[in-house]
RNA sequence: GGUCUCGUAGCUCAGCUGGAUAGAGCAACUGCCUUCUAAGCAGUAGGUCUUAGGUUCGAAUCCUAACGGGAUCACCA
């Protein structure tokens, strides 16, 4: 960071001083040196060549040259091509190491003064979390510490889809068949047990479409007519018109529903600092129609419906009022940020939402453009893919859905089998180990799933994802443990490494370049992954880190190292990587041993 | 059909604000535990970056088209 900052101005006056003019100091940029060469650094001079009116590689001799003579931080360079390669002097790698290792806020980017509201999870409670709402909640959480290590200040929010034609059914079921079963009478956890009624209704419901395709009734025309579907729709009604039996028995399913997805999200380690319940804010919005009706953003058609008319922007026609008044989803949509505005007057807003519902946000968010919401600019859809099995998609009509719950256990009973067989709990206690097999399980999980662009579809193997050797989660916990673990033998000696003094160090075996050098990235790669929304990025950095520190731990030996001085730094080292990957962990959401 | 999106090693993914001989992991093969945790490290093999054009000193990366996957286009949510 501040080595490239230095190269950069050194850079930018060499410009100044060779050629009488200088590219812009922003417009100049450093790559890292590819491994077959040597240097850390490198410049590209081809475009320069106009510039200085000399050939690539002359320009690149003549920069290096001014570099070299100019700079203490370039120690050499080479030219190969257009490729202008530095080498650092470690010397400058030392006092790196020496003012990231003792930087009391290292991970945590400046304040910035800015509020973000970040909706994610977002379920409906009709039915319990599957894969897809892992990568949702995975990625909400892990994006919202990302933005706070960035300096925005964060809230978490969680619009909760607790009303509609949906939960009518599951309630319908659940009346004609449930005879009073309960969480505590059945055994089963609340959104397991609501969601099984939901399958019992689409079962029933199927029956009833084929009993009147087999009277002969057209198919399409049998699904709008089936009665189950009906009573569903009237169930609704009669909850919108406030009736107490259908709200009493909505409210106590709504809360076996609640209490199972509190359960989940404690086990996986996500939280909100508040939610939205669709039941109420599902009115709102209809304000906000008239609002674009007498703006004239809005027009109504005969039957009343109102609509937008967006094909100058290249989208469609969209409803946003049905003509007998009632809500679609964008109304209610255009209200709820509405109100979360209100609520935190938040400079950027994100919602987590599935890449199927990028048309929606589109629309909504020029809409809220059009109507002139200050807050509009700062509104963003983190749109992610869908999770494929190797089956395909997941169907909950084939059955091929994967449960939340019973992934995760499956997850941490892989991790304890695994453990157990590498003989890692012994000495340990009951609850270190079984905290140990959460913590991998979760793990290995969490890493699974974040590891990929957010953006992109992605295939979950069960397979591959129960992998704890390579780019894994585990892989970078086993790094952490094993500092750990070099970390209790030098307390043990009664050696400090809080504060590093390498001032008696001169030079550094290759490793420990690479290192530093690696560790010197990590707050450009937060910037960088809070800048695209994408925990991947932070993912990527914390693997190349622990595998750079594992080539360093099997190269050089930290307690016999030639002298003190050299063993003392090494360990100084090794406390700054742990420290680094526990906290790029934990932008992720997971946590590290201290053994294992 | 319109719009959006993806196509990189056998598999899963990086790289995509243009730069050197395209990188990891898994799977396969070969080495390394009497020294700090081998869930590790080193190495071998594996690629016409879907195809065809174009822009450029330079293209996996940018543009156009084709082919192939996916999403979306309801007075559904």
């Amino acid at each position: 960071m501040y080595i490239q900052q230095d190269l950069l101005s050194h850079l930018h006056q060499a410009f100044l001083s060779l050629y009488q003019q200088a590219p812009e100091l922003s417009e100049l940029k450093l790559q890292p040196t590819r491994k077959e060469f040597e240097g850390s650094y490198t410049f590209v001079t081809f475009p320069y060549a106009r510039l200085s009116k000399k050939g690539p590689e002359q320009t690149g001799q003549e920069l290096g040259q001014y570099l070299k003579e100019h700079s203490e931080l370039v120690r050499d360079f080479n030219v190969v091509k257009g490729f202008l390669n530095l080498v650092i002097a470690d010397g400058a790698w030392l006092s790196t190491f020496q003012t990231l290792a003792t930087d009391a806020s290292w991970g945590q980017l400046p304040a910035r003064g800015s509020k973000v509201v970040v909706e994610y999870s977002s379920p409906n409670t009709n039915k319990p979390l599957h894969l897809g709402h892992l990568r949702n909640n995975f990625l909400g959480y892990s994006v919202s510490q990302i933005l706070k290590a960035c300096g925005y200040e964060v809230s978490m929010v969680n619009l909760v889809n607790d009303r509609g034609i949906h939960i009518c059914k599951s309630m319908l079921a659940y009346e004609k068949f449930g005879k009073g079963e309960t969480p505590q009478s059945s055994g089963i956890k609340g959104d397991h047990l609501v969601g099984k009624y939901y399958v019992e209704f689409d079962r029933h419901y199927r029956q009833q479409i084929e009993e009147l395709v087999g009277q002969g009734m057209d198919k399409e025309e049998a699904k709008t007519k089936a009665p189950l579907l009906l009573q569903a729709q009237e169930m609704l009604r009669q909850w919108e018109a406030g009736k107490p039996e259908v709200v009493n028995l909505w409210e106590t399913m709504n809360s076996w529903v609640y209490k199972g997805f509190e359960e989940t999200y404690t086990k996986i380690g996500v939280q909100f600092d508040k939610y939205y319940r669709e039941s109420e804010t599902y009115l709102l919005g209809k304000d906000i129609v008239e609002e674009g009706l007498e703006k004239g953003i809005f027009f109504k058609k005969e039957g009343g419906s109102v609509w937008i008319d967006l094909t100058a922007d290249g989208l469609d026609e969209k409803l946003v009022l049905r003509g007998d008044g009632t809500s679609v989803y964008i109304t209610q949509d255009m209200g709820t940020a509405d109100l979360k505005y209100k609520d935190f007057g938040m400079e950027k807003s994100l919602v987590v939402v599935g890449n199927e519902q990028d048309y929606h946000f589109k629309v909504l968010f020029l809409i809220l453009e059009k109507l002139g919401r200050p807050y509009a600019p700062g509104n963003y859809h983190l749109s992610y893919g869908m999770v494929d099995l190797p089956s395909g998609k997941m169907k909950s009509r084939e059955g091929t859905v994967v449960d939340a719950d019973d992934l995760v256990r499956e997850m941490e009973e892989t991790a304890e089998r695994y453990t157990r067989e590498l003989g890692k709990v012994d000495g340990m206690s009951p609850e270190e180990a079984g905290k140990l097999f959460e913590m991998l399980g979760l793990g290995a999980l969490k890493y699974y799933l974040l590891r990929v662009d957010p953006k992109k579809r992605m295939l979950f193997d069960p397979q591959e994802s129960i992998d704890f050797q390579g780019n894994t989660g585990p892989f970078i916990q086993y790094t952490h443990a094993r500092i750990a673990s070099l970390l209790r033998r030098a307390a043990d000696m009664g050696i400090g490494f809080q504060d590093v003094d390498v001032s008696a160090l001169t030079d550094l075996h290759p490793s420990e370049r690479e290192v530093i050098y690696q560790l010197s990235l990590y707050p450009e790669q937060i910037r960088t992954a809070g800048e695209a929304y994408a925990p991947s990025f932070i993912a990527q950095y914390v693997y190349d880190l622990a595998k750079e520190f594992n080539r360093f731990y099997t190269e050089v030996s930290v307690f016999n190292a030639e002298d003190s001085q050299r063993r003392d730094f090494r360990i100084a080292l090794s406390s700054a990587v742990g420290r680094t990957l526990r906290h790029g962990m934990s932008l992720l959401g997971i946590e590290v041993p201290e053994r294992m």
